[in-house]
DNA sequence: TGCAATGGTTAGCATTTGCTAACTACTCGA
DNA sequence: TCGAGTAGTTAGCAAATGCTAACCATTGCA
């Protein structure tokens, strides 16, 4: 549970690592309630008693993948921020950060994002403390302040313009509507949502 | 089917409005998948057999409700836009005429939004006439060569930031984050959304 | 008046689903 | 070497789900 690597694992991983790959490929694609265990236990090969070995409950590998997929984009999303100083490039440096873990793992990306705090309390009750959006509202804030993001405007407004742009660009490329990986459209976005908090 | 009114239908209107009234709300709610048709039945309180006298199957249900919704915002869309002349007014209509229907019926508006393209290929399939993207599009080119809107950015990238910020302060709006009435945050919308696309 | 359509009901069937029990093969350390 | 844990299997249970059959009450109308 606590040396795993975050991903890919090619080759032939183990069993538990294969259906934490399959499961969140799942989930993703066709939805959490849409997705049985045995669907899970058929793309990994394995029947589905199997992955109560590893899970002691539906809900608890849902929980556990989205987990990690979140604690891995919040992770980089911080580490991004913190890697540069003053808004303009945090910003950016915000934005390539999801798109990079969009190109690694666009599975996690979505099944994140789409979950965020929608269809599922249980997920965002242990999330209490620092989030993805808090992230954001405090790069803001610092914008603001810096008068490079405008005070004038409702910061939950310009908080729902990034999430929600964001957010809306990973689902067209998830369906395949934009071509080529997403680091390709890290300047435009963050050109057309700097434009937009100014 | 025809003279039907869009919604609401207060008082005790007969079992067809009532179910199509609880399995918006369902389906809204809790997703496809998760909504069965004995909690429909429950919710507009009769047996579940009994929907099966207005509708085929779950799936034929699921696809009147999505039209329904879906053809009433399309029309609104292209009324709002029609209007009224010039892009600014326009497109301001386009985001009032949205919040409109969003305070009429969240559940309409979300269940559309939701699954606009996601994860029911059966219904975009439908569409593949005028959409809502196809209006937004066209309002969006009407800026531009009125110089009104950025012609150097992708308008594939210009639709996402309108598409998506208005699903994500929808969504917010559905879950009681933002208080009031979406009308409230129309000018604000607008005017984020025009400095975006600047 | 009668009769057909409408919109309900109860009962139930076949399948899917989450999950468990009981067994087995393999590995690894004492 | 042997005994325990690990990771899988087959079999199956109870509940939920989509849907159907068969029956019944009300209403509108020829």
């Amino acid at each position: 549970m606590t040396n795993e690597p975050f991903y890919i694992d090619i080759g032939d991983p183990a069993g538990k690592q294969r259906i934490l790959r399959e499961g969140l490929r799942l989930f993703a694609e066709k939805g959490l309630s849409a997705t049985s265990i045995r669907d899970i236990a058929a793309a990994t090969g394995l029947t589905n008693p199997a992955l109560y070995k590893h899970f002691k409950t539906k809900d608890d590998l849902a929980l556990a993948l989205f987990e990690r997929s979140y604690s891995e984009l919040l992770k980089r999303l911080m580490i991004a921020v913190r890697s540069e100083t003053g808004f303009p490039k945090r910003f950016k440096a915000f934005i390539a950060a999801y798109a990079g873990l969009f190109d690694e793992n666009s599975h996690a990306t979505m099944f994140t994002t789409d979950n965020l705090a929608t269809l599922w309390p249980q997920a965002s009750e242990r999330l209490k403390h620092r989030t993805v959006i808090t992230v954001l509202r405090e790069l803001l804030e610092e914008g603001r302040t810096a008068q490079l993001v405008n005070r004038e405007e409702d910061i939950n407004l310009q908080l729902s313009l990034v999430i929600g742009t964001l957010g809306q660009v990973s689902r067209q490329l998830y369906l395949g509507s934009f071509p080529g990986p997403a680091v390709r459209y890290v300047d435009g976005v963050t050109r057309i949502l700097r434009a937009g908090l100014t």
